[in-house]
DNA sequence: TTTGACCTTGTAGTAAACTTTAGGGTTTAG
DNA sequence: CTAAACCCTAAAGTTTACTACAAGGTCAAA
């Protein structure tokens, strides 16, 4: 357990010294400890926190909005629960919106390959967009 | 019903001319028809495509990726049932993984809120990083 | 002790998706 | 007829999120 250095956290997280260098930079990881030399030493948190923000950017957020998102830990000694808690509803309904415009994708394209014979016919009635219509 | 000019398209679709003029760049919309004087005109269908795009970028998908979404349209005499159908099915699976990362993001969201009183106390115990720790 | 794999900072370059600017032409209300 | 509000193209600029490069320091093995 313990100290990663900075080639050994990207390995763990797939992402590389240089985004995690960028991401310091911008403030959404804690500066590390560093050896004599100057190496960046990471702990077992870190590994965590990287993977948290991978996880957030695949969903769509936003680098900024990953930020905030992670304020709602780093800020913990400062605020109050209240506003934690505004915070993350704030972020809940973002989700719960992303989640219903996805199944509403979700059962366009359902729509399709189920009445898409799948042969080699031509595709003339499968349509995304006839399948979304209706749908504001 | 019928011809829009670009104006009263971005408005009815709350983008803007610039946008629309880029998308049409980059083959996300058809060349419209145009008035003598070089005027842009759309019909219904550019609405539905254009609120269209801008579902599937909310979504998180690319422009590019988008593409791909409405060529199950704009393909479709060509393309044949078997092709549509396999795009429509990757595009699907994309849709499922997406989905399944927002819901463990929504379930340690939720989490947090339950567990936050919501008040004026300091949030120390409220941490999204615990509630999202141990997930991979 | 020197080779190679690692690390450092700083700066510059890239791709995506717009956004703005420059320099016009068109349409419509007064 | 003219001024405001709209439209046109082409090209340059911006933001986000990296990614690569330059020039060097560190460390373990042979």
């Amino acid at each position: 357990m313990g100290a990663l250095r900075i080639g050994e956290l990207a390995e763990l997280t797939e992402t590389n010294n240089e985004t995690l260098r960028f991401y310091e930079s911008k403030g959404l990881l804690p500066e590390p400890k560093r050896t004599p030399a100057g190496y960046r030493l990471y702990g077992d948190a870190a590994v965590h926190q990287v993977r948290f923000i991978m996880r957030a950017k695949r969903m769509g957020f936003s680098l900024a909005e990953v930020a905030e998102l992670l304020s709602l830990n780093v800020d913990k000694q400062d605020a109050t629960c209240g506003e934690v808690k505004d915070l993350a509803e704030q972020k809940l309904r973002v989700i719960q919106d992303k989640l219903d415009e996805l199944h509403r994708m979700q059962a366009a394209l359902q729509q399709i390959t189920d009445a898409c014979c799948g042969g080699s016919e031509s595709a003339t009635r499968c349509s995304i967009l006839n399948a979304l219509e209706g749908e504001g």
